[in-house]
DNA sequence: TAACAAAGGAAAACGATTTCTTTTTAGTTT
DNA sequence: AAACTAAAAAGAAATCGTTTTCCTTTGTTA
């Protein structure tokens, strides 16, 4: 998938989800598209203030809430309770992360046993479940690779 | 249990987790658990100023994480994205929450299917995995009649 | 009671969000 | 195609929630 289709493709995104396309927040995908691991806000804003003279934090934080309320990106909640977010290219339907808290690696853990769950725990308690968290925080394979390196 | 044997109790927690005995923090465990369900740093703040004429934020926040990390307490991580804080009177060992975020009630889920699972993430992945995060927000039974009750 | 390490307070810094106003977008009408 | 319009988005500044820093106070142990 080249650049031009990539932008037509983000521009199809937005629509779906009834945002409008601005260059910002196409830019915003864009930048976390071309990237491996997960960002921070402010690292993402950094990077927008390269091709835009003047973008404010709030609109970065904006429109990162509303692309992952619109499940187009990931929120990685970092163990150090920073937020990060992801863009997934692998899984597209609703999916966990294992995130590797050292290189900022994320895989894919595809079958998601807490929708089965769901179920049991609202009839057992008679509730009704509206959302769950599940994530998992460690070291890539790489990275556990290294480390064992360094400590043998 | 009355209140002095919980006092003697705290002691002994504290000292288990190699954090000194002092009022504030056996005050903030004596009101996360005459507390049904969460609280927030700052709710738990204003019930500390009335035993104690100064005691700042941070000492509440830094407190409440040293007790998290300890496993005394548990962290909410609520869709608001504040953290709130509780105290478990049911299940002992490692185990996750259905919250109500509209009474703040909470329900265990013994079982721990992620404990599981890190198993298989770690031989499919060849990484390591350190810790997780599981939680189901909804409706509480109680919540969820109330809000039938009102639309119906 | 003395000595040391841990804990707490005050102020500042930091990360994230809200509010309010101006600008931009997308659809509609000339 | 160009101008108009309503709604959405972005900017600036203030505010909120949380954490850090640095120094003083307190708890523990001998
Ligand atoms: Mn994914
Ligand atoms: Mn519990
Ligand atoms: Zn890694
Ligand atoms: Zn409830």
């Amino acid at each position: 998938m080249n650049h031009g289709t990539m932008n037509r493709c983000f521009g199809a995104i937005l629509k779906e989800l009834g945002l409008k396309e601005t260059p910002k927040r196409r830019a915003i995908l864009e930048i976390l598209a071309e990237q491996q691991g997960f960002l921070s806000p402010e690292e993402i804003w950094h990077a927008l203030r390269v091709r835009f003279e003047t973008i404010g934090l709030p609109t970065v934080y904006r429109n990162l809430e509303e692309l992952a309320a619109g499940g187009v990106i990931s929120t990685i909640i970092h163990p150090s309770r920073q937020l990060y977010y992801y863009f997934c290219r692998g899984e597209s339907g609703h999916h966990h992360h294992f995130i590797c808290t050292s290189c900022r690696r994320v895989e894919d853990i595809p079958e998601c046993t807490a929708a089965t769950m769901e179920g049991d725990i609202a009839t057992r308690t008679g509730g009704k479940i509206t959302s769950h968290i599940v994530q998992f925080n460690g070291l890539c394979h790489r990275c556990l690779v290294e480390e064992e390196g360094r400590t043998a």
